[in-house]
RNA sequence: GGAGGGGUACCGAAGCGGCCAAACGGGGCAGACUGUAAAUCUGUUGGCUAACGCCUACGAAGGUUCGAAUCCUUCCCCCUCCA
């Protein structure tokens, strides 16, 4: 798809089909005509939208969530346009109460660094690392002095700032709002200021940001960023947004059996929602899917067994989706081995109970939890089950102990 | 500066002298079932112990008491309102 460059330098022939490109899967675009217009003077002027992403350096591993984003990047990318990221570096240095009242932790500079080279690696899985630049905050925003600090609040009013649905809520609730959060915002815009960004994504937990950072480039006498805002992703639990905090998150660098494991794993309910917004599996194909499973003729286990596929697929060499696919029926619907198990050579001294094994092979916290888990038939050797926790254990050389249903270990003797 | 409210296990939240390793809900884990690591149901969820039980734990440190998460003192932290 690197037809980019050449579609791009069609002019402004295209322009209408790069918008519906571009607004496809948009929960909203601030504004359409906006973008039309600077689709067309950018094309006429021969030169690339600068597209702008902010990212929260403190949880390094993106997950689908962050990809519904990164996809629609990927569409500029590939209608020739270029993209900007931002790591905020400077506002994660400050901590960042907004969502939860709990105030974040502080992150170091090399932490920070750490961070962000495992984002920009991450993201290369999606993105075409020709057409991205990726900047830190701290660049523009940490040598500004106080003067210019108190200039850029004053382009806000308390509030606009309490506009926003987060900071509404805590108001009338009588939670506490600290008065750095409320540059949370106005450092955003000014990120967009800084970079003189055209176009700024994010998902609709941004609005208020991205909306605050239009005004903010207008004050500085820039014309105001068009904003694409994307859907938020529903995390496994179907329920609260994806996130690495909730654990409800399925990370792009997992392994392929991970993955697959945890897409199995999500509510059928979630089924439609992930196709559209995780796979390329086409939106008639999505729905034609959909309606097999409400009239019955498409199992829903079949259904996420094909988006389980299709998302591995998508993030792991070719092949690798089908493979993983093979390794959870066997696993899971079958009950058999997996293919790899991993091994562990046991060595005299061990105690000889079950509870000792689990322990010695570190398949468990404490002795405690052994126990707990070989009174409730969570324990196999050989396919049969323990049931005494301080009975020995017949072993060989090969033997294969399994805890729960995903662990596994073989013994060396 | 003043007044008041609060800090309980992974999270939320009860308990306010013994019956508290701490109700209840969520989450986690295990089992059953299944169409799946969905849903549902059951069990379990500090550590050590074969078990009796023992140890550690209710912001921190002391104290009262036969006995404290619960009462007292000091300290730390958080929140709200007033100034």
């Amino acid at each position: 798809m690197r037809t980019g460059a050449r579609i791009h330098s069609q002019r402004g022939a295209d322009v209408p089909e790069q918008l519906e490109r571009i607004c496809r899967g948009a929960d909203r675009v601030v504004s359409v005509p906006e973008m039309l217009g600077k689709l067309t003077a950018v094309a006429d002027e021969g030169r690339p939208l600068r597209v702008k992403l902010g990212l929260d350096p403190s949880a390094p591993d993106i997950h689908l969530g962050h990809t519904v984003v990164l996809r629609k990047l990927r569409d500029f990318q590939d209608l020739g346009h270029e993209v900007h990221l931002v790591i905020g570096d400077f506002t994660g240095r400050i901590g960042d109460p907004s969502g939860k009242s709990e105030t974040r932790r502080q992150l170091g500079a090399e932490e920070v660094a750490a961070n962000a080279a495992t984002y920009v690696r991450q993201v290369h899985k999606i993105l075409d690392p020709e057409r991205t630049t990726v900047r830190f905050n701290s660049e523009w925003l940490a040598p500004l002095r106080f003067a210019e600090v108190v200039a850029l609040a004053s382009r806000a009013t308390v509030a606009r700032l309490l506009e926003r649905d987060d900071f509404a809520t805590r108001f009338r609730d009588g939670r506490p709002i600290h008065v750095h959060e409320f540059f949370y915002a106005l450092m955003q815009g000014y990120d967009s200021v800084a970079l003189r960004a055209d176009v700024e994504l994010g998902g609709t937990d941004q609005t208020f940001n991205l909306m605050m950072a239009r005004e903010i480039q207008r004050d500085y006498g820039q014309a105001p960023e068009t904003v694409v805002i994307m859907p938020l992703l529903v995390g496994l639990d179907g329920v609260q947004k994806m996130s690495k905090s909730l654990g409800n998150y399925v990370g792009i660098d997992e392994s392929p059996q991970q993955m697959f494991g945890k897409l199995m794993s999500l509510p059928d309910t979630l089924i439609r929602p992930y196709l559209l917004a995780c796979t390329r599996v086409p939106p008639q194909e999505v729905e034609a899917m959909t309606d097999g499973i409400a009239s019955g003729t498409l199992n829903p286990r079949d259904a996420k067994l094909m988006l389980a596929e299709a998302v591995v697929e998508l993030y792991h060499a070719p092949g690798t989706g089908a493979w993983a696919r093979e390794e959870f029926l066997r696993v899971f619907s079958r009950g058999a081995l997996p293919a790899e198990v991993p091994e562990r050579r046991l060595t005299d001294g061990w105690g000889r109970t079950a509870v000792d094994l689990l322990v010695t092979l570190a398949l468990v916290a404490s002795r405690s939890e052994a126990r707990r888990l070989v009174q409730q038939g969570g324990v196999e050797i050989d396919g049969m089950r323990v049931t005494d926790p301080a009975g020995g254990v017949a072993l060989s050389d090969g033997s294969v102990v399994k805890v729960g249903k995903r662990a596994f270990c073989r013994i060396r003797l």
